[in-house]
Parts: C-alpha cells; structure tokens; sequence
DNA sequence: TTCAATTTGTTCGTATGTATC
DNA sequence: GGATACATACGAACAAATTGA
C-alpha cells in the first residue's frame, strides 16, 4: 500500500468516526506533513483522493473542509435494487393481483418497483423499455405486448437481455426464447371444453382473443380436446377479437346463437368475457345455465361477484406474481437463471354450467 | 483558467470529437509535456481529471486510454423524473383505477413511478418512505396509512417534504397541513343521508371506517345531514370498524337490525362494504330494497356488477390520479406548490334505494 | 481599508519503483 | 532483458484566495 492510500485511509477513518466535525477544516498541509512527516505532495495526494470520493472538499485560502458528498454518492451506486414492471395494463381484472403479488415479494428482498403499462400499444412498449434501459433497472419483469402478433421491438429486448435479467409473465414472444412464468394456457382450453363436453355438451361455441398468445394457445387446447373426445365445430363455432373489437363479441355471439340453436356450450377467453355475456344473454331471454353452459377462465374475482358465480379455471395471479419476483430476485443475486414456471390450472364448479 | 485545467478541456474535446478512439491510448505522459511544454506533473494532473470524469482510464505499463463511462455516468445524474408513489393498498377496490390515473398521467411529462404499498401498516410506512429518500425521487403521492391514528413517521414526512414535493391523496395528516388532493368527505356523509332522508327514512344506520380520515370525515358528514333534517339516531346507530376488525361488521349489522326493525336505511362506508351486506343481508331473508335501503359510495365497479346495483356517490378515481401526477409535475417544474383540490360527489342513483 | 499571515493552487525538477509489451 | 509507460515520492517556489488584526 501506498503512503498516501495509508495517509488517506487514515483521514477517512478519523473523518467516519467523527473526529473531524463536519464543515469544520482538518489541519492544513502543512500541518499534515509534519503529522505524518512525508512530503507536501503526498499529503496532498491522500487528499486528493478523498475529495474524490466525497469525505472532503478544498477552499483555495481557507482550507481543507469535512464534507459528506459521499453519501449521497453512496446512495447513487446503491440506486440498484430497482425491478421493472411491464405489463399491458395496470387497474383492470387480474393484474392489480399479479402487481400485489409482484410488489409483496420484492418488498421482502428489499427491492423496488418501478411500474409502467403499455396499453397494449407498441409503440407505448417501446418508450417503456427505453425508459427502463435508461434508468439502470436491475432486472425485468414484461407481460409481452399483444404477443401473437410481430413486434417490433424484438431488438430492444435482445439488446435488454444481455444487459440484466428479464422474465416474461402470462405469455413469452416466441421469437425470443426467453424465461417464463405462465400458466398453462393450452391445457386451459382443453379443460374448459374437456368439462363441457363430460357435462354431456356436444355443440360448443369458443370465443378467444386472438393478440396475444393466451388466446391463440388456449384455442389450441380447445381444438385439441374437440378431437380427443370427437367433438366437431364449424370455423363460425370460433369467435375472435383483438383490443381493438372488442366491442362486436356479443353480437357476434347472439348471432351465432340464433343460426345454431343447438350450441349449447360456450367457452369464453376470460371471466371479463363470460360475466358480460351472462348478463347480455340473461337480457336477451337466456336462462344460464338452463339454456347455455358458460364457462370462463382465470378465477377472477368477477366469477364470484355477478348474478350467476362462473365456472371457471385457476389462475395463479398473486402467486404469479410473487413468483416472478422471486424468480428475478434469484437470478440476479444468485448470477444464474432460475427454471420457467407452467402452472396447471384447477377446474372451479360454480353455477353457470349444467350437466345436459 | 489553469494550465492544467486548459489541457484537460482540449483532451476531452478530441475525446468527444472521436480524434482519439474508444480504447485506444492517447500519447504517453512524456509526450503530451512536449506537446503542451509544460512539466510531467502537469500533464498528470490533467489525465487525473479526466480519468475522474471518466473520460480515460489509465493502465500501469500500458498507456492511458480513451474510455467512456462519462457516458453512464452522465446516466446516473439524470435519474431524476422518478414519482414516489405510496398507497395503503395496490390491487383493491379503486386504488387500481388512481395509480392508472397516475400512470397515465405521469407518462405523458415523461416522468417514471416508483410504487410501494403499506397494507395500512406504520412500520411498513416507515420503509417505503425511508426506501424512496434513499431513492431520490422527484416528487411524492401519499396516501395516509390509518389516517386518523396517530402516526409515528410524522418526522419522516416533515424532513421529506423539506426536500422534495410531496402532495397527499383521499386523506391527510391533520397535523402535516401538507397539500391535497381529496374526495370532499364530509360532504359525502352528508348527501348519503340526506338522500335516504328525503327518501323518507327516518331510521338511519351507519357504518362506518375509524382508522382513516375518510370514515371520520364521513361520519361528521352524517351527523351533519342527521341534525339539519332533525333525524335522530342512537349510538348504536353506528357501527364503526378498523382495518383488523373488517369481518365483524356483518355480525354486528344483523344484530342491530333485529335489535331496532324500524331502521330502514343503511349507509355504509363504501361499495366493498354495501356490496358484502347486500349479499349477506339478501341470504339472511331481506329484501333490498323492499324491506331496506343501502348507499354504498365511491362509485365503484363493484356498485354496477351484483345482484343489486348500488346506489351511490361518485369517487373522481382516475381522475384524481391523473389530477394528483399534474400537481406534482407542476410543482416541481414550476417550483412552487399548486393548490389544494377538493372534489364534490355527485349522487348516482341506481337500485339499492327506495321510495318509503 | 489595508496588510500580513495562513492556506490551498499551480508549476517545475528529480528520482525510484513496477507493470507491460 | 530492455524499452516504455504509469505510480509513487520528495523538494522548492510562486500565485491566488481567505482571514483576521
């Protein structure tokens, strides 16, 4: 070790232990090099050194002073401990869930949550991940934007990846390769027509969103239990909307209905789905489950609240979402990536399914 | 300017004018005193502010080279634009709906949010605060953890908001005289019950939150309405809970109402509350509201999705999210505080109540 | 107001040690 | 091993700012 590092480190430890007041000078240099009986520059470059790290700061004619720059210097470096969330929205159906569940856990591990929403836009996307990539986040936690479609921020993400740990939740960009932690959306649509059609429903109606990928796999499952038990559907028996038709589905569906008045099962993409269409149904004359067996997904709490409880599949929500927390947390402490996540969903027997 | 100092300045415009490239050396220590004519010493002290700065760094035997973790560093300064925001709870009843409101609001002025909730807790209270000083946030939005209790992070928030803006949202610190931004509470008391009044309900059962301003403000709001229209009550009329004491009000509801059968309206402290009662109520052999009139309030999704939709008084939600993101914005790019806002319910009458 | 003492700022010179290529 | 380049250390002098008598 160098005399002047010694000489410094000298100063610091009398400095921390509050042997120098703040805002008070510590003996001059000349002093100082009688002290510790080397020559001036070396004293001068253990302060230096000192002034660089924030403990003092020089006035030319006055002196040396305590100063504590190095605090929030400290804190400048210890500004990590920061995870982003990404997700396509904020207040609506589960996600304020996951965002407990996410928040709950991470607060655990000491770790912050800088929160933004996409609206699932992409081009909100992007000012998000440009957002977090400027503000130095240690770990990523996305829910992919409208997942089944191209996405132009594919760069972004890879360009992300490299930098810090990221996990994507309830759907992965299958260009990307990336971790996961999502439920098992084929099997979702399975289960949910696999119960109808036990329940002895043979005419099925499927409503799914087609954007993102939940809606596109939960389709698959749906068409893969139709074949397993021999269950046929026409294309029409398959309703499809984005974000942006939402709006025409239960037209859509009462038309449906009326041109194939033996659909006696319809599978709706969500509980949001399904506790709107008991109710637009119930007004258009349908006694539910009598008439038509509904089925929704994801357990929300709408399944519980409406006139009729839904049946309806798991979704692990909170769960989800402190395990993501987790996930990242690990990954990044530990250096390593942590294992994806496939949760199986849980058929919940509630009151707008009828055995026919 | 001295020597130094100049030689510095024209090393770091070569640097940024690309004359010398990303990691590759600059001339040797020897050469840069012939260059400039000045001592070794000299040039040293100029490589040191750089270096410092970090526009070079210096390798033992090798060279000095260009490097650029000026630019990070650059980054780390400008990590301002964070908004703090603290919330009792994340994902129930309307907070989802204020921080989208925040969100979205914050988004466009290109600022961030950090998030933390407290679970209506103090000490967790004390963390999320301590966290976002260590953080160096911009700008703060609270919402008081147990309002109307005493709270021991007093001191806290005063040291914070000698430092950043800070502006408090559905309740404040009686003691703090902070900013706000708040539903008119009292007033909501009062046209709750002035509503069933001129309904023509004399017997008035209230129920009510204690550990939060709202629930007092409330209250002062009733008895207001109580005294103007010369309804009396007992105070066995009220029925007042905590945080903790939630699930016995439903208990303490059905009780009262056999104890008193002339109560004929019940207002309670918001949709979650009304909309628990309405269903207990309704499986305890009542009719609402043929046999009882309820008022929820704040307007929220639950009011529109049971059985019974609510009547109610309006909540600005959203809004005071995005109004909460604009005073903030304002009050740090303008400088100083904007002021207070007070919203006044409206009444939204739907089919809880009746005609006596 | 002035002036002298004190303190840091800057520059020059020199020598030796140590890591890299 | 030798040349090169940075690291550490000591000595000396003058400049510029501050402070207090």
């Amino acid at each position: 070790m160098a005399k002047y590092q010694d000489i410094a480190e000298e100063l610091k430890q009398k400095i921390l232990r509050n042997e120098y007041e703040r805002n008070t000078t510590i003996p001059s240099e000349f002093k100082l090099q009688e002290i510790y009986n080397v020559s001036r520059h070396t004293i001068r470059q253990a302060i230096a050194v000192l002034v660089n790290e924030g403990y003092l700061r020089k006035e030319k004619g006055s002196g040396t002073y305590v100063d504590d720059r190095y605090k929030t210097e400290k804190m400048m470096q210890n500004r990590n401990k920061t995870i982003g969330v990404i997700t396509t929205y904020l207040s609506d159906y589960i996600f304020p869930s996951i965002i407990r569940g996410i928040e709950n856990e991470l607060r655990k591990y000491g770790y912050s949550l800088l929160l933004a929403s996409t609206n699932n836009d992409h081009e909100l996307e992007k000012e998000c991940l440009e957002k977090m990539i400027d503000y130095g986040v240690d770990g990523l936690i996305v829910e992919p934007t409208k997942s089944s479609q191209y996405n132009p921020n594919l760069a972004l993400y890879v360009r992300l990846r490299e930098q810090i740990p990221m996990v994507m939740i309830n759907a992965v960009y299958e260009e990307l390769n990336a971790s996961y932690i999502c439920l098992d959306d084929v099997k979702v649509g399975f289960m949910a027509a696999e119960h109808l059609i036990r329940k002895g429903h043979q005419h099925l109606l499927f409503i799914t969103k087609i954007d993102d990928l939940q809606g596109k796999y939960r389709m698959k499952g749906f068409i893969s239990a139709c074949e397993r038990y021999n269950v046929h559907f026409l294309p029409e028996d398959v309703i499809t909307f984005t974000t942006e038709t939402r709006k025409t589905i239960i037209g859509k569906t009462l038309q449906r209905l009326k041109e194939k008045p033996e659909l006696s099962g319809i599978i709706c993409y969500n509980d949001q789905i399904a506790s709107l269409l008991v109710d637009e149904l119930t007004e258009n004359g349908y006694q539910i489950p009598e008439d038509l067996s509904i089925m929704g997904t994801d357990d929300s709490s709408l399944s519980q609240i409406g006139n009729k409880k839904l049946t309806t599949l798991t979704h692990p929500k909170e769960k989800l979402g402190s395990d993501a927390a987790d996930w990242i947390v690990k990954t990044i402490e530990e250096g390593n990536a942590q294992p994806n996540i496939l949760y199986e969903p849980v058929l919940v027997e509630r009151d707008s399914v009828k055995e026919k």
